[in-house]
DNA sequence: GTTTAGGGTTAG
């Protein structure tokens, strides 16, 4: 039997019997006559012709229909005897275009397949990806690669209607591919922090331009990056809304990420702390924005940090305080962390859309010793000179721009340890606790040498100090003291419990239940019509009743569909119309709840003030300063449990960490001293802020900790006593006023009576 | 069915 390939663009009857009909591969299940059917497609794998006799073969193929979703619509067909043979003989495996048309796992794909693969017998797998490697590359052909970062710009924006992102990129062939990405929404450009990165492009095409082959953008591009430490976690940084991503994607990116390790030609640009910054240097800095103020319409201070201090003096820029977005002043000791940079041009652009508390990376900074000349005003010039500025200059030359990093990344993770370093000595400087609590010491009691009820865990070398001691003693530093508990606040302690936001370090109380139920029953009041997402699918759910018997009602629910297909139906719901008490009581059968509502004819999330998300017991606020809220489709891809983390992400929030807040007044035999319990509170308690929020147990804990260390303990009919690590830091009150603070640092508390039993 | 850019320091 001859095997005829069919050329492109022939008409169906062309080459085909005319008593054979064609089918779409869709179609095709056991309960139909295929014997008078053909098919028409392409084939995406052809087997190796296997010899099971003399003359006798074996073949195995994989044919798809053209312009389809992959996963759904191609065949496994094995072929038999002489057919195998011709056919190994006449056809191609044919790869003239790039393979799937859509990612498969797109909404649609997915959809379709969780309805139709049970019923019909198709291939089983999507066609895997297939990548060229870059020595590979001809022009003219639109293909799928991996590669090594050697070079990046910060998207621009280009003449045309884009932004334009310029990259490099190498792999073991060695062969280094310029890459150009034309994307309107900067969402979709590749997502890289520094060179080295490892990056996956899905249809590029290849280009001739000057003696060499360049990678362009084309239609249903997608671009994936990941980190390139060796050993790190495997991470996809998508830059589009569903992508693939296997196993085999994964020893992919190990296998460049050791390759690359082992290539000394490789520039490094490591990122420079401000304590290493050189005068006269290009560098790239990771740090936090604390402030931004116009100085004209070319240039843009930001003001930064890194938690680090730069031993060169620094140019201080004077600007109106009502030109400053973010706090006007910092308190003296972070005032000397604090550096100055000066966006020029075309980065007063990306400097507009930064907000304040981003956490950034700036390329190609410049520290120029002695400048006096900046534009604006600035302080005295004579005493202005040998002090370094930052700027940024204009243009994109070596990569010079700025670029946000995800609050997940390692260096953004790296940054806040050094930063939160720091505020053990200074965060709580602004006036957040100073406005909570305000009550002055009393007088002293006796001194003890009894056993203690807490220890120590830090490794400060220091002796030991009375409280009047400390009181004279220099502001700053750490110091251990031997005291007992005297009084604290608050008396009610689910007061204690705040929801801190680490990107503008912000602190607010929690809401109660009151105030919640408000906003859900105000939420349910709008029930006109209402549009759900494309991606959902909507239902109801019944209501179980209360235990006062209250009647059963019927909800409305939005679910991803994406997630359904994936057999997480269960996983996370969108919840509509129910009342705070309702939503408590599905979130025992639901793992996440998302409360939703109808605004304007569009299903959208409650008010922040509300949580945003029921986990069980926990419930979970994000920031409304700092949060981009909208209602969006997590993707799940890869994860095993989905969070409160990956929800947040998914819906733009910023998530607020519950942290617990208690000023303790302290003694000893000499003087009494007011201290704040917080940063390290959670180990003071041995409890997790979170976990208080939600259950009884830990906040029995915290009950019986502070009536153990508030009541007269056996014969001495003291107070027990208390090995205390104290942190002293300055910090400004209200009226701008600098007074010392203290606060209580690695300590626990280690003598908790026998815990009661639990049912 | 594709214009833009196609790396290589501002000059404050």
């Amino acid at each position: 039997m001859p095997v005829h390939v069919l050329s492109e663009g022939a008409g169906p009857g062309a080459q085909v019997p005319a008593h054979l009909t064609r089918i779409s591969i869709s179609l095709i299940s056991t309960s139909i006559d295929c014997s008078k059917k053909t098919v028409k497609g392409k084939v995406v794998h052809k087997g190796r012709l296997v010899s099971l006799a003399d003359d006798d073969f074996i073949l195995k193929t994989v044919i798809q229909e053209e312009d389809s979703q992959p996963d759904t619509t191609s065949i496994n067909v094995v072929l038999l005897g002489a057919l195998a043979k011709d056919f190994n003989q006449a056809v191609n495996q044919g790869v003239s275009r790039p393979p799937p048309p859509a990612d498969p796992r797109s909404p649609l794909a997915a959809k379709r397949s969780s309805t139709l693969s049970a019923e019909v017998s198709r291939a089983p797998k999507a066609p895997k990806y297939t990548y060229v490697k870059l020595g590979d590359l001809k022009p003219g052909a639109v293909v799928n690669v991996y590669g090594v970062v050697v070079f990046f710009k910060q998207p621009f924006k280009s003449r045309g209607t884009d932004f334009c992102s310029t990259l490099k990129i190498t792999d073991p062939s060695n062969r280094k591919i310029g890459c150009t990405v034309f994307c309107e929404k900067l969402d979709n450009h590749p997502k890289i922090f520094r060179i080295g990165d490892i990056i996956r492009m899905h249809r590029v095409k290849t280009q001739f331009f000057n003696d060499s082959i360049t990678l362009v953008n084309t239609f249903g591009f997608s671009v994936v990056t990941f980190d390139g430490t060796v050993g790190g976690a495997v991470e996809p940084r998508a830059s589009s809304r569903s992508f693939h991503f296997d196993q085999e994607d994964r020893r992919t990116v190990e296998e460049l990420r050791s390759w690359a390790a082992s290539q000394t030609v490789l520039p490094s640009a490591p990122t420079i702390p401000l304590s290493a910054v050189q005068p006269k240097a290009y560098f790239d800095l990771t740090c936090q924005l604390l402030a931004r103020a116009d100085i004209d319409c070319t240039c843009t201070l930001l003001r930064v940090w890194d938690g680090t201090r730069c031993p060169h003096r620094l140019l201080k820029v004077i600007v109106a305080p009502d030109a400053i977005e973010g706090p006007s002043s910092f308190s003296t000791e972070k005032e000397k962390l604090i550096a100055n940079i000066l966006a020029y041009d075309n980065h007063v652009e990306s400097a507009k859309q930064l907000k304040i508390g981003d956490f950034l990376r700036i390329y190609n900074l410049r520290a120029i010793p002695g400048s006096s000349k900046v534009p604006g005003l600035t302080s005295s010039q004579s005493d202005q000179v040998d002090h370094l500025a930052f700027h940024l200059h204009g243009g994109t030359a070596y990569g010079r721009g700025i670029r946000v990093l995800p609050e997940n990344s390692p260096d953004v993770q790296e940054l806040k340890r050094t930063i939160e370093g720091f505020a053990e000595d200074d965060e709580l400087n602004d006036s957040a606790l100073l406005e909570i609590w305000s009550t002055p010491p009393e007088s002293p009691s006796d001194a003890g040498t009894a056993e203690s009820s807490t220890e120590r865990s830090c490794s400060h070398d220091v002796q030991p100090t009375t409280l009047s001691e400390l009181k004279r003693s220099d502001p700053g530093g750490v110091h251990h003291v031997r005291v007992q508990l005297r009084s604290y606040e608050p008396q009610r302690l689910h007061q204690a419990l705040k929801l801190y936001c680490s990107k503008c370090t912000s602190m607010q109380d929690v809401p109660d239940d009151e105030l919640v139920a408000g906003l859900f029953s105000e939420a349910s009041g709008d029930s006109g019509p209402c549009t759900p997402p494309a991606w959902a699918l909507s239902g109801r759910v019944n209501i179980p009743g209360g235990s006062s018997g209250s009647s059963k009602r019927a909800l409305g629910v939005h679910l991803s569909t994406q997630l359904m297909s994936e057999g997480k139906t269960k996983e996370l719901i969108f919840l509509m119309g129910s009342t705070l008490a309702e939503t408590c009581r599905l979130a025992s059968g639901y793992q996440n709840i998302v409360p939703v509502r109808s605004s304007g004819g569009q299903l959208t999330l409650l008010d922040l003030s509300a949580p945003f998300l029921f986990r069980g017991r926990k419930r979970y606020y994000g920031c409304r300063r700092c949060s981009e809220a909208a209602l969006r489709e997590p993707s799940a891809e890869g994860v095993e449990l989905i969070d409160e983390k990956i929800v947040a992400e998914a819906l733009g929030i910023q998530l607020l960490k519950f942290c617990l807040l208690m000023k303790l007044e302290l003694q000893d035999a000499t003087d009494t001293l007011e201290v704040f319990l917080w940063r390290d509170a959670e180990l003071f308690f041995s409890v997790s802020a979170e976990d208080a929020a939600a259950n009884q147990e830990a906040q029995d804990r915290i009950r019986q900790t502070m009536d153990f260390l508030s009541s007269p303990e056996g014969s001495t009919g003291e107070c027990p006593w208390l090995d205390v690590c104290l942190s002293a830091y300055r910090a400004a009150d209200d009226g701008g006023q600098n007074r010392t603070c203290y606060q209580i640092c690695h300590t626990a508390f280690t003598k908790l009576p026998s815990e009661p039993a639990r049912s």
